[in-house]
Order: C-alpha cells, then structure tokens, then sequence
DNA sequence: GCATTAAGTGGCC
DNA sequence: GGCCACTTAATGC
C-alpha cells in the first residue's frame, strides 16, 4: 500500500502536480500519544501536516506550567509561526496529544515548493491568514470572557473542526482530551476544568459519552 | 500486586 | 479561580 496524500484542510483542491511533488519530497509517519516531536529552540528541520490526530504546540515556565500556544487539527500545518522568514529555530515545544499520523517535509523542501507551486502558495497564505483570526479570537475570549464561557466555546470550536454532528443536533468529539490537556489551552487549573464541565453538563451545554468523550450543544442563540 | 496517571472533591486563599 | 491535600478509578509493567 502506497501512501497517498489526501486532499485535506488548506491543501484542497490539491492538483496532481503538486501532490506528486510534495509526496516526492515529503514522506510520511506515525507518532504514538504523548511523544514530543520538537522542542522549541531546536534548529528547524521540518515542517508537519497533519493527517489524523491532534498536536499541541506549547509553551513552558521554569516551574514547569505549560500554555498551549496552538492546537493543531487534521488538515493543519505547522509551525506556521515565521513560516518563510525567521524559521531557523522551532518557536515552540510540540507533543502529540493523541496517537497521530503525519506528513513530514523537510524545510528546505516545503520552501522551494511554495517557490515554485504558486498555487499552494497561494493556499498556504490563506491557511495562515485563518490562523491569525483563531489567535486573535482566542486572545479576546481570554480577557473579555469567563473561563466557563471559554471552556463552551473552545469544545465548540473543536467539534466544528473535528467532531461529526449527529442527527439529534448534539456534536460528538471524537478524541478524548484530558482535562490538563484542556487546562493547558486555556490557561486554567485541572481543578477547575473538571468543575466548570461538571457546570456544563448541568446546564444542559454538553454530555459526557460512555467512554469519556464529550458531546456539545451548539446553538449560537443559547450562548450562555 | 504495586506504581503511575487521570479524575474528582473539599477547603482555604 | 489557583493551589494543596486526599481519594478513587483506570492503566501499565
């Protein structure tokens, strides 16, 4: 069985030209849970596409507290932060959060792509641009809004990204996140994610599946 | 079985 | 909302 990259994320429509350039270049690989793939500082060698699984892009202290700079979904590119410019060092630590498979393309390989493929140029440009809506969305959420309500609002986000709706309305989120993974994003204690969820829950905003996964209601008018 | 990790709770600030 | 202490459940070698 040949790999294949799929028409995924910012990468569609992918034409035939630069899916065979790109899978001549790149190559392909599976992380398990929990494994690092970078650390910030380290030179920068490769960029990361995303086929399946979620990646997060952190931030660490001298105590150790963590801040999730970046989640990163199927379909997602990264790291985007000084893509092209200043890209000679990794901007952040980044850990698989769960088991992931991924396209790898070494740096100098993904620049002289977006050289001369002007179309996927073009495309990568528009990814980036809905990456920095994201960051500015989220730094607003953060000062303007309660941790609850950024709680709500992060789940929905990832069931839009990730979750399949089903026929009663309610979003289901494929993977589980424990709730360091989500306090890490947030900026917020363990504690209190198990608590505002509990909250949540009792508010009729989401529910919790049989094995952990979570459900959320998504109606814009019922935001809290 | 014993150690580790995640989740949940109560209390105090 | 953070932080600490403690309990319980789940997972791993």
């Amino acid at each position: 069985m040949i790999d294949r990259l799929p028409e995924l994320g910012w990468l569609q429509p992918l034409s035939e030209k630069e899916r065979t350039q790109l899978e001549k270049e790149g190559r392909f690989r599976t992380y398990p849970s929990k494994s690092v793939l970078f650390f910030q500082g380290q030179p920068l060698s490769d960029y990361f596409f995303i086929l399946d699984g979620l990646v997060s892009a952190y931030q660490q202290n001298e105590s150790g507290k963590r801040l999730s700079v970046s989640l990163f979904t199927p379909g997602d590119f990264f790291p985007h932060v000084g893509l092209l410019t200043d890209a000679g060092a990794y901007p952040a630590n980044a850990e698989a959060i769960t088991s992931c498979r991924l396209f790898i393309l070494p740096k100098e390989k993904a620049w002289a792509a977006f050289e001369t493929l002007p179309a996927l140029r073009r495309k990568l440009t528009r990814f980036l641009i809905r990456k920095n809506h994201e960051l500015m969305q989220r730094y607003s959420d953060a000062l303007l809004h309660s941790a609850a309500d950024r709680l709500l609002n992060f789940l929905r986000q990832l069931a839009l990204k990730i979750g399949r709706r089903r026929a009663d309305g309610w979003y289901a989120i494929g993977i589980h996140l424990t709730g360091q993974n989500i306090a890490d994003y947030l900026g917020i204690a363990p504690e209190t994610v198990s608590r505002l969820l509990h909250q949540l829950v009792s508010e009729r905003f989401v529910r919790r599946e049989e094995d952990r996964k979570l459900l959320v209601k998504i109606d814009p008018q019922k935001g809290r």
